[in-house]
DNA sequence: TATAACATGTAACAAGTTACATGATTTC
DNA sequence: GAAATCATGTAACTTGTTACATGTTATA
């Protein structure tokens, strides 16, 4: 919820839109960040206006539906400030998918469970292909910060599942 | 959903148990793992039974309150089987947070930009220390595998925003 | 005498998703 | 003539949380 209220703000602050422009924008570039559905993003548009922190201007292109241009207002601008700070600072607890089923692992034979984490294995590997392939952005670019931070995160989830499998295979056959 | 339905169904397969009983352990033990609610689990329970993956026995010890003491059924252990399987082979995308704010990180002046930034590297390091001092359950308990994973992945994370900080420190002053 | 432990649950709410409705215009 | 693009939205549903209700017994 915070974080959606950070990305539409943010979005807003760096220029005006409509939520069509934004949602494109989202499910073109910032698909691997946020997974914002359409319907969530024009409610929450709504609600912040409601809440004084964005202000509408009707547009209307001839023979084009009419849009909602939306701009950040001051008060906006402050709830900007104060939810960057929060996200920057704090650590926020990641909830790793995965987990429960390592907590059942010796329910199944031995080799059954290895198999299924050397597939695991496998498409890990291709997540960090994918990621590895995004094209640079510049040497400050803020999108490249979130990229190279998931890089590493699945890299160094290979590398412990990929030690893990070896620990596993020793022991029994 | 898919993951706590796993967890209830493995907690069940390890032994019968009721609601008290189960949230009891949740909460004192894999409270690193999960964050469902006693009401959560309640009603997931009753769930599991009308759909038949488990079912009930009511005991009353005198002077007690009843409890429900479910055990799985043939059909639950099947389900157990299908969502542990997917759970290991499968790996789920992690969303994480703190990425949406690493976004607008040049919104900021650079100094205060730092400063959020290290205050979130020491509550990182704290959290670290944390996970580290978890006593080590045995040589192949599957709770040490996700504290494990846990502990890498945070380890990572302040590798990462350490040379994050360090570099952006080198742009100017 | 209050409060913690035992044991289960419900009602109200919050957040988000899916799938559909609308209606014009451009493209295949 | 069908389908995609543009643009906004709503209704129904799912998942989950918070806070409370209930009633007994052991403990401080």
């Amino acid at each position: 919820m915070e974080e959606r209220i950070l990305l539409l703000l943010g979005l807003l602050k760096v220029q005006s839109q409509h939520g069509y422009q934004i949602n494109e924008f989202i499910e073109r570039n910032l698909s691997r960040i946020t997974d914002m559905k359409k319907a969530t993003a024009y409610a929450t548009l709504n609600r912040l206006h409601q809440d004084g922190y964005i202000s509408v201007r009707t547009e209307q292109e001839e023979n084009r539906p009419p849009r909602k241009v939306y701009s950040i207002t001051e008060k906006g601008e402050m709830r900007f400030w104060e939810l960057l700070r929060t996200s920057l600072a704090e650590v926020g607890q990641m909830t790793l998918p995965g987990d429960i089923g390592l907590m059942f692992l010796d329910h199944l034979p031995h080799e059954e469970a290895l198999s299924y984490l050397r597939a695991r294995l496998l498409k890990l590997e291709e997540q960090i292909e994918m990621y590895a392939n995004i094209p640079y952005h510049g040497p400050q670019s803020s999108i490249d910060l979130t990229v190279d931070r998931r890089l590493r995160l699945l890299q160094s989830d290979r590398d412990w599942l990929t030690e893990t499998i070896d620990r596993l295979s020793q022991f029994e056959t």
